[in-house]
DNA sequence: ATGACGGTAGCATACCGA
């Protein structure tokens, strides 16, 4: 079982290059963050001709995430359970592959930096922080599920000088503040892993390269999308690997895919 | 320190982002 997850930066924007992509890759689920449309925008049409069942959570606009499965997907929530949020980031399904079933979850954890007109301004930073609380109130329970669980998305959160090409210059940024570290290294007591930086502990992993510059080139990224898998779903990982082939197209995300396999 | 660059809304420019 193959599964990505991709900050896809408009679905709409994007779809040709997405669908070159996905006859490419073939992967069997992928979780969208950042699809930037409400339910009737949302290209239903081309990725079910490609042979993916699609759940969204739709927003005008901004934010928005979606689930592609070749199997038939389940909703179980949508939104984070006992949080009040106008913003669509968090939706979760069970599918079955290959006669196996999980449960996914599709993550667009919120970025938290101030406004640019407005640098004082916390109220982004704040509601990051108790998104998160309630991300790792929900992560909780959803441990301890029989079902082999998958979490993955945009988590906004750079937790090592390992995972940036030079810390220093966001040092003070919402993506490493220790409030937020302290937050998401919390998954892992919780029992998730981060399948990537156990199956790579020397590589950086970067998932994001800024549009400007030549960042892309230059290799000026960070390592900011995530899969986390329950312990049951970590017995079958097999492998987690960045694919840099949706970055390198000329009209894309500022984002790529991480793949992690299952057997 | 700022902006670059790119997306959306909507028609000039503001907001958002990592």
């Amino acid at each position: 079982m193959k599964i990505a997850t991709y900050n896809i930066n408009s679905v709409n924007a994007h779809l040709e290059s997405f669908c070159r992509w996905l006859k490419l890759c073939q992967p069997d689920i992928v979780l969208l963050q950042e699809i930037k449309c409400e339910f009737n925008n949302f290209p239903f049409f081309d990725l079910q001709s490609l042979g993916y069942n699609c759940i969204i959570l739709g927003q005008k606009s901004y934010n928005g995430v979606a689930i592609l499965s070749r199997g038939k997907l389940e909703v179980t929530g949508e939104n984070l359970p006992y949080f009040s949020d106008d913003q669509a980031r968090y939706l979760e399904a069970i599918t079955t592959i290959d006669n196996t079933k999980y449960k996914i979850a599709s993550i667009y954890l919120p970025n938290g930096n101030p406004p640019y007109n407005n640098w004082a301004d916390t109220s982004k930073f704040d509601y990051k922080l108790r998104w998160m609380d309630s991300f790792l109130a929900h992560m909780k329970n959803l441990a301890s599920s029989d079902i082999p669980t998958i979490i993955g998305g945009d988590f906004n959160t750079i937790m090592t000088t390992q995972d940036v090409y030079n810390y220093q210059l966001f040092e003070g940024n919402a993506l490493c503040r220790p409030e937020v570290q302290n937050r998401l290294q919390q998954i892992s007591f919780i029992g998730f892993y981060d399948a990537f930086r156990t199956l790579r502990p020397k590589e950086s992993g970067y998932t994001f390269w800024d549009y400007t510059g030549n960042s892309f080139q230059a290799d000026f990224g960070m390592r900011i999308d995530y899969i986390f898998t329950s312990p049951t779903a970590a017995d079958k990982l097999v492998d987690c690997y960045v694919d840099k082939t949706p970055r390198a197209e000329s009209k894309t995300s500022d984002h790529t895919a991480l793949i992690a396999e299952f057997k």
